[in-house]
DNA sequence: AAATAAAAGGGTGTTTTTCCTTGCTCAAAA
DNA sequence: TTTTGAGCAAGGAAAAACACCCTTTTATTT
C-alpha cells in the first residue's frame, strides 16, 4: 500500500517527534521527516524533489520563518503540497491569514488522535479540512468587512515601544530625540488609529500585536 | 517484561496523546491513560489503585488546576509517584516552583525523544533527571537570595485586573462599588508593593505573572 | 481588653496625560 | 504651478493619574 507522506514543522521537538511517532501509527500516512523552522523547510525542499512530502503539518509561532511565511512560500513553489496548519491559538485574524497564504485545514492543538487522522485523510482524499469553527469563520469574514490591515510606521512602533515602559512621554521624546509635543502627535493618532482610549490600550495593542513582548 | 506505567496531564488533547504515542515506542514504559488537567488526575488517582502510575508527564499551563498545584497534590497524597515537569517555559521562577512542590524532573517541550527516554529511566532508576540548566539554576537559587514572594490581596488581584482596561480609576470603582478614594488607596499600595511608577508598570506585572492575560 | 492589621474613605496639591487646534515644511499629485 | 497631504512641532486647557498626608471602622491577635 502506498503512504502518503507528511512533514512536520514546528519548534518544539519532543511535539513534533511525538505527532510524527502518531502518524507514523496511521495506516495510510508515514513521515518523511520533521523540520524545526520554516527556513529547515526550505532548506529542504530545495535540495531534493524526493524531499517533497504530500503533506505538510504547520505550526505557526516559530522563530527565524513562521508559519505564515512559509505556507506563502510553499504555495508560490510547490503548489501541489497540501498544508495544513496545527496551533494552540485559536484568534480569527491568524487563522484567516494561514487560510489566505494557501493553508487548506486548520487544527487547534487540543484535538483528538482521531480527528488528525480523519482531517489528514480528507486532505489527501478531498483537498480540504476544516472543523466547524473554521468554516463559521469563512462565512463570517465572507459576509463581514475585512478588517483592514492597520498600517503602522517605523516611529510609530518605536514609539509603542517605548509607551510599553514606565517611561513618562516626556522622557519617551528624550529617548527618541524629538519634542514632548511631538510624541504626543504620535500618541494622538495611534489612539485613533486602533481605535483606544489611553496609553494601557496602548500597551494592550501591542502586546496583542506582538510589537512588544514582555 | 515490566514496563513503567506513565501518565501524561496536558490540556492539549493531540500533544497528549502524541507524547503517549512516543512513548508507547520505547522498551522500558507503557501509558497508562492521559488527562486534559489536573482536576483529571485526582479524580483517576482517588478512584482506585490501579490508576496510579510510576511516572507523571505533567504540563504546567492548564485550566482548572494548573502544574503546580497538582503536582503539590500528589506529592501530599502519594508520594511514591515521581512527577516530571514539562513546559515550553523555561522561566527560573516557575522551574523553581514546581521542583518546591515536588517534581523531580523538568523538561522543555523542545528537547528530543531520546532524551525524554533517557530522562524517564533516570528517573525511576535513580529517582531525578535534571538537565544542566535545572542544575545550574538550583546552585544560583541555593547561593542566592529568595525572591521573597509578593502576597497579593483577593481585592488587589480584582483590581489590577481592571488596571489592564482602558478604564479610568474612577470607572474602575464603579465597577468594584467602592470610592474613588478607596482604588487611589489601592493603587499606591501596589505601586510600592510591586515596585513599579505608574499604571502602566501595573499592567506588565499582572501580565508578566499571569494576574492577567491579554 | 489592648494592640494590631486590614479595609474603606477623605483632603490637597503636583505631575502627566489627553484633547483640540494651529502652523510650518517638504514632496508628490493634479 | 497650485494643491494636497503627510510628518513634525507646539500651545492651552481640562481630565486623569500620582503622591502623601490623614481618619474611621472592623476584624484578628495577643
Amino acid at each position: 500500500m502506498i503512504k502518503y507522506s507528511v512533514v512536520i514543522v514546528d519548534d518544539h521537538t519532543l511535539l513534533s517527534q511525538a505527532i510524527a511517532a502518531m502518524v507514523n501509527t496511521f495506516e495510510k500516512f508515514k513521515v518523511l521527516y520533521t523540520c524545526k523552522n520554516g527556513q529547515e523547510l526550505v532548506d529542504k525542499f530545495s535540495s531534493s524533489a524526493k524531499f517533497i512530502p504530500d503533506v505538510v503539518l504547520m505550526d505557526i509561532n516559530m522563530p527565524i520563518m513562521n508559519g505564515i511565511e512559509t505556507t506563502q512560500w510553499i504555495s508560490e513553489h510547490h503548489e501541489g503540497v497540501n498544508v495544513m496548519a496545527l496551533s494552540v491559538e485559536d484568534e480569527d485574524t491568524t487563522i484567516l491569514k494561514m487560510l489566505k497564504v494557501g493553508a487548506i485545514g486548520y487544527l487547534l492543538k487540543d484535538t483528538e488522535k482521531a480527528v488528525l487522522e480523519r482531517a489528514l485523510t480528507e486532505i489527501v482524499e478531498n483537498g480540504f479540512y476544516h472543523t466547524k469553527n473554521v468554516t463559521n469563520l469563512l462565512m463570517k469574514s465572507l459576509s463581514g468587512h475585512e478588517p483592514e490591515e492597520i498600517k503602522l510606521k517605523e516611529r510609530e512602533i518605536t514609539f509603542m515601544r517605548y509607551a510599553c515602559s514606565e517611561l513618562t512621554y516626556k522622557e519617551v521624546a528624550d529617548r527618541m530625540c524629538l519634542s514632548p509635543k511631538t510624541i504626543d502627535g504620535y500618541r494622538d493618532v495611534l489612539f485613533t488609529k486602533l481605535n483606544v482610549k489611553n496609553r494601557v490600550g496602548l500597551v494592550m495593542y501591542a502586546i496583542k500585536n506582538k510589537i512588544y513582548t514582555p
